[in-house]
DNA sequence: CTCTAATACAACCATTTGATTGCAAATTAG
DNA sequence: CTAATTTGCAATCAAATGGTTGTATTAGAG
């Protein structure tokens, strides 16, 4: 989960989600993208890869990068759980009112 | 969100999450639970707070945490974005399909 | 075969991160 | 008032991050 957010953490990773969800693309199209180097690209692409956000698939000399909507959905399921936890604090609030209604009338 | 999704690259600051969601906890109390120091945690309040995952609220000399589950959804959002791009690279190969089979049929 | 394009990988560098210790300030307890 | 708690903040340090350049390898084009 670390891998999988820390990748999340930086726009040009994020970008290359966005398009490699979209269509395969190489490593060099997406490295023609961006303001930086092909080695700079590769990285992130290598980043991304090892936090299972990607895979490659060589096509001759080319590598084809292509997004991994299953992975994403994991960080998905950990945002749920967190809103899961948040309506059980609702839930523990109710308890607790429901406990004042019934103490209060007794007074 | 560079901010949002590296606060939540790290497990000490997402347990933090998880506990602030469910209940208010003081900044000692967080401290108590975890193997580092209480400055180490402080600062891992810090970051979350910075990324808007958490606020504090003074109470006396003790400041109590609260997760803020609207930044959560923020994170969410973006991946269904995801999603969504990913499902219409489906579309696109049902468009490529329905062309084949428009063209099949004259040949 | 030769040249070029695409990739991989290593070395290097500046900045950020995650942790520490130490000290100061504010608030509560006795 | 005095002492103990709780927090904030600065200085410091090792390791990770994000970028660079340079070199080597591999595959397709001519």
């Amino acid at each position: 989960m670390n891998r999988l957010f820390r990748a999340l953490a930086d726009a040009t990773r994020r970008d290359i989600v966005r398009r490699t969800l979209v269509a395969d693309v190489s490593v060099s199209q997406l490295a023609d993208s961006y303001d930086m180097s092909f080695a700079a690209v590769q990285k992130h692409v290598a980043v991304l890869e090892d936090a299972g956000l990607v895979t490659k698939e060589a096509h001759g000399r080319e590598r084809m990068v292509r997004g991994n909507l299953a992975r994403i959905r994991q960080a998905q399921l950990l945002l749920d759980g967190f809103e899961e936890l948040w309506r059980s604090r609702i839930d523990r609030l109710d308890i607790l009112l429901a406990e004042g209604d019934l103490a209060s009338p007794g007074t």
